[in-house]
Formats: structure tokens, C-alpha cells, sequence
DNA sequence: ATGGCTTAGTTCCTAAGA
């Protein structure tokens, strides 16, 4: 089964694209950041219409996420992260699929950095990792699949340099991404190809796709019980490529 | 040191993204 991972960027304006990709991949399970939308408007009925249903975290303008599945409907686990109950960004939906516990993630950016934005970031990915380590004790196939914002190594990014002020690859952001694998977690792309650059988001500005210029940033972290099924990896970017594109690419792995 | 693009809402500018 293909289970995919998909910053949007704004499901409205993405929709013909994401149908096409369905239409085209057929993914069995997909998870989707950036909605901006609000629950009122998430297209559900083009989405059904399309063989697939959905469990949505709307907002309006920004954030907002989902777990689509084809053919049978996602059941909701939770939606948000526990431990600070004035966050009222829509970042966060876990859900059962089949015997798979799926979480589609949009973990904040963090820019600029320092700052408050920047300690939210850090804040809200210690929040994950409480969750991440309920999710283990589990003891069943559980997929982390979404926007990190964070890269976690240096053959992650196309410039170093570029990014060395970039709340994606500080210090922090990467220490706390590193002891989210520790725990027990298999960063499923790393997995597929150990070094190397593998990119999933290319800017809009400053012709970054035109000059390959991209960085890592959407993982999907495997449990040892989905790591066991797991078969292959990848990014789907030739999408990136295409009218009215994201600037973030369809990020996949497949379990057997 | 800054902006470059793109989306959406407060819409003919601003906020946010990364």
C-alpha cells in the first residue's frame, strides 16, 4: 500500500492537481498540511467523488491537515497535541486506517528565529514527542507522516549557507527531530537512500526548482512494527514540476 | 540587508509561508 504525505498549500487552489495525483498514483492513504481552509469549506464531496474519504483539522486562511484513505473512512484518534490548551492551531490529526495508526502532521516553522515563533516550534515538537512515545507503547504500525519544518542533516539542504540562519535547521530543531528518532522512530526516505540529497520542497522565489535548489523536510517516521512492512520510499517530483504546483512535492512510502 | 513567489483574507494591500 502507498501512503503519501502532501503539503497542499492551500487545498482550494490545489485541488485539480491533488485529483490528478489521485487519479494518476492511486495512493491508499494520504496525509495533507496546509489546508487553509476551514471545516466548512474542506472539498469533501470533490474528494468522495473521487473515491476517497477524509477526516479533516480545518483553519481558516492557515495550517489545517487530513487523513484521506480510498475506499474506507479513516476513524479519528485525536486531533491536536496535548499540553497547551491555548494552541488553537490546526496542526495535528491522528487516525485509524485499517490496522494502521496514521498521524498527519504540520509542525510550525518556526521563522524567525530567535523569537517567539521559534520557541513555539520547539515547544510544539516536544508536545510530539510526548504523543510519538504514547504512540510506541503501542506496539502496532504507526505512521508520522507531515511537514516537519525541520532538516535534519546537512546533505538534507541544497546550500548550507543559504539556510544557516533558517529556523528549519538550527541547532535545536535538529536535536529535537534526532531524539524523536531515538526513540525508536525510522525516518522512512533515510531509510531508502542514506546520504545524498532527496528533496521535497523547492522555494517559489528565486527559481528554486529551476536550479534544484530544495531541502527535506517532509518524513514520514515508522514504528518498528511498520518498519517491518516496510518496502520502498520515495518523492513523487516530477508534481512539483506541473501548472499550479505546491512548492512542496508528494512524499511516499510503501508497506507490504 | 533585502526581495524574490504563492495563497488566502482583512482583497487592489497584508500576513504567512520556508
Amino acid at each position: 500500500m502507498k501512503i503519501v504525505t502532501y503539503n497542499v498549500n492551500g487545498i482550494k487552489a490545489r485541488l485539480p492537481r491533488l485529483l490528478e495525483y489521485f487519479a494518476e498514483q492511486q495512493p491508499d492513504v494520504v496525509c495533507l498540511q496546509e489546508l487553509k481552509c476551514s471545516d466548512e469549506t474542506f472539498p469533501a464531496a470533490e474528494i468522495d467523488a473521487a473515491g476517497y474519504h477524509a477526516v479533516w483539522h480545518g483553519q481558516k486562511g492557515f495550517n489545517g491537515v487530513a487523513v484521506l484513505a480510498r475506499g474506507v473512512a479513516p476513524i479519528e484518534r485525536a486531533r491536536g497535541l496535548a499540553g497547551e490548551p491555548e494552541d488553537e492551531h490546526s496542526r495535528y490529526l491522528e487516525c485509524e486506517v485499517g490496522d494502521l495508526v496514521v498521524a498527519s502532521i504540520y509542525l510550525p516553522n518556526g521563522n524567525p528565529q530567535p523569537g517567539p515563533k521559534f520557541d513555539y516550534k520547539l515547544r510544539w515538537m516536544e508536545r510530539l514527542a510526548v504523543r510519538a512515545r504514547e504512540l510506541l507503547a503501542e506496539e502496532r504500525p504507526v505512521v508520522l507522516a507531515g511537514d516537519y519544518n525541520v532538516i535534519p542533516r546537512d546533505d538534507d539542504t541544497f546550500s548550507v549557507r543559504a539556510m544557516a540562519n533558517d529556523a528549519l535547521m538550527q541547532p535545536e530543531s535538529r536535536r529535537a527531530y534526532r531524539r524523536l528518532l531515538a526513540q525508536g522512530w525510522t525516518d522512512a526516505l533515510r531509510w531508502r537512500a542514506p546520504t545524498g540529497g532527496v528533496w521535497t520542497f523547492w522555494d517559489y522565489q528565486a527559481g528554486g526548482w529551476q536550479r534544484d535548489a530544495g531541502f527535506r523536510i517532509d518524513h514520514l517516521l515508522l514504528s518498528p512494527q511498520a518498519a517491518d512492512r516496510l518496502a520502498d520510499a520515495g518523492v513523487d517530483k516530477e508534481y512539483r514540476g506541473r501548472e499550479k504546483a505546491s512548492d512542496h512535492a508528494p512524499t511516499w512510502i510503501r508497506l507490504r
